[in-house]
DNA sequence: AATGAATGAGAATTCATTCAT
DNA sequence: TATGAATGAATTCTCATTCAT
């Protein structure tokens, strides 16, 4: 269904918001322990301590809650990155490869606390990319936002930055970074965090940076 | 659950190796038709052929199939990888950075044809292994098999190989690399394939290898 | 399994009770008519006027339903012989054979009227208690009450009895009175209901009272 | 159905006749472990160590296992008590109250034993009188005989029985006894085997012979 | 707005019986 | 006769969503 009713009313009224953010933290709970899928919409209500038609007076359905979920984690990437870069980088960045390297450190960082939220969570919103379409699009469109980001900030590192094509290397540096913290998040592959995060701290600097060798 | 009451016969004679192929094969294409969570057994049998029943005379559940179905993925990939080897790369490894980048190029090589096999499926494969901890393990059992191959493979070129954590250098190849080209296969970045897989290549090798600038 | 999920709702609201009440109406009709097996929840429904789901409000399957209505027959004898017991008897309790005699009438009768009430279903719950030992423990506390209350009975007309194990003299009289009325009931054995029961009670007097020979 | 295609052969050859056997000892062991119902012809043929399919060659469905069963302990009450009669009780029954009570043991002894062969298998046999019509009508047949043989019996001893109804008297002893014996092989109703033997018995000797007080 | 009972399509699974080999 | 794969109707139970109050 691409096509909402959308009956679900727009929270003014300071109650409406708080029933609102009740049923959403239900969700926030329910879905990192038992899943989305198996999680179902009267546990949801009960969980959030309203009646199950009420609901419906917040969301049009089930998949609008998971979507808002996942807006959350990219209003933390957002907020943590973009709002804060100056602060933690500095106004006046040095031009030198330290800055690039700290660049690399913060963009890791960022994504890191933006997953270690609600990992398991996190992990319910990448399935849900994987196998809806609406749910789909609205990342990619988030996604474009923090690449479009990420490009403005490598170009602003230009004179660091030897490879040519900007786009596809902000592309090639998000998605790595997030499959990889992902990877720790959530799979516990065998080899240990701080190995895999130096590794790959390491690789981005050593493509993206000229390196004195 | 993940104890099964196993009554899905192993299929010995003729007959019965045909109709358990003909169910995959029906999974094959309605998985990656209209996915895994929105196909039925009943479809399931009806595009095998077969009647309803039959079905779990080959498999206790959906589960099973879509489990069978990523082990192919994971032999394929096996298959490809291991037995073309040398081909590729030739027996004689010749120690320079052109064999470094053939190298990678092989690998990147092998996991793209691996997805292109079936990509919308690989994509379902992958939403299975988020949501279900039985399908997470089996997959990390197999994970685990193609990195100890990259190990294998990279402590062979030592010599071009400036990373010390060859391990971690494993498992980052790996990951990065997948995750890369499954972005390609199904989420159609906006960004172009030959591009991104460029940055790609040039991106582990700079990590990877010794390059004389 | 003994352990059931319990979401089936406990009515409180009217409609609830009466909704219920709907279910057991025609639980009580189609189990007489076909049976407890050859009825399934679906017709169960349809007969009380529901939908399929709205049956798994009330009950969490058709056991429960079973069980209920085996319920309603214990309650009915209790009422039934309990709260009839001084009318029929007497309040003050002439000491003597005639006494004892109208005692074992007022039981026979009392688990007739008892079987009376729906003998088919009361066949089914008998094949129920047979079949599934959850109702066949809820059944054994039932009738363990019966008996105790059989007992006290007889206890109160000890000067009239010469049977030492007042206990197991109670538990004969029920379990043989209840057999033969079933009997009558259900199987139509070739032989006159009137004649066997004239015999029961003979048999039961002449086994409890100091007959007069 | 009550009308059967009757395609199951009638064994005559030797490995015919094992076979059938075969079967029987399945659902002997089956049917008791598991219940009738639960127990499914996959089970039974396996157990029984032949095909699906042969099963149906033997018995035209799993109703004729069931019947089968029963009657094995029909066969039981007739070879024990009928035949076995006279070596028990003498031939030259001495006509006093002492062979009454013999007589009385016998008959409980009898169907005790009946019920000791498997009273597990025993009690689903009840349970299939009771839901099924043609068992019902098979078993209804059989109980004739025991009813009739016990009528013969209660005839011979004339002398000693005070009843007019030997007929109901029959009956009423039949069932009586087989509903307490029933009772104390399957619901182990808090009291004791022996003392309810022991009222049982009392009760029949009472109402059955002229007893000097 | 809130409630929670009601809906009903839909999914998974079973199993007695048949039938091609 | 034996085999065991195949059948498919039947059954139980779930759950997102609606709706009367």
């Amino acid at each position: 269904m691409t096509i909402s009713k959308n009956k679900a009313r727009i929270p003014v009224q300071k109650r409406s918001i708080e029933t609102k953010e009740k049923i959403l933290n239900a969700a926030w709970e329910l879905f990192a322990e038992k899943g989305y899928f198996k999680t179902n919409t009267n546990e949801l209500a009960e969980r959030a301590g309203i009646a199950t038609g009420s609901f419906y007076g917040y969301f049009n359905n089930k998949k609008e809650v998971g979507i808002e979920l996942m807006m959350r984690f990219y209003k933390e990437v957002s907020k943590k990155a973009l709002s804060n870069f100056y602060i933690q980088i500095g106004d006046n960045v040095a031009e030198n490869l330290d800055t690039g390297r700290k660049l690399v450190r913060f963009i890791i960082k960022s994504l890191k606390e933006s997953h270690a939220i609600n990992p398991l969570l996190h992990k319910e919103t990448t399935a849900l990319i994987l196998l809806d379409e609406d749910v789909r699009n609205i990342s990619s469109e988030e996604d474009k936002k923090i690449i479009a980001f990420l490009i403005t900030l490598l170009q602003q590192h230009k004179q660091l930055i030897r490879v040519d094509d900007i786009e596809a290397a902000a592309v090639l540096l998000f998605r790595t970074s997030d499959e990889i913290i992902h990877r720790i998040m959530i799979h516990k592959d065998a080899i240990d965090e701080d190995r895999l995060l130096k590794e790959l701290e390491d690789m981005i600097c050593s493509y993206l940076f000229i390196t004195v060798s």
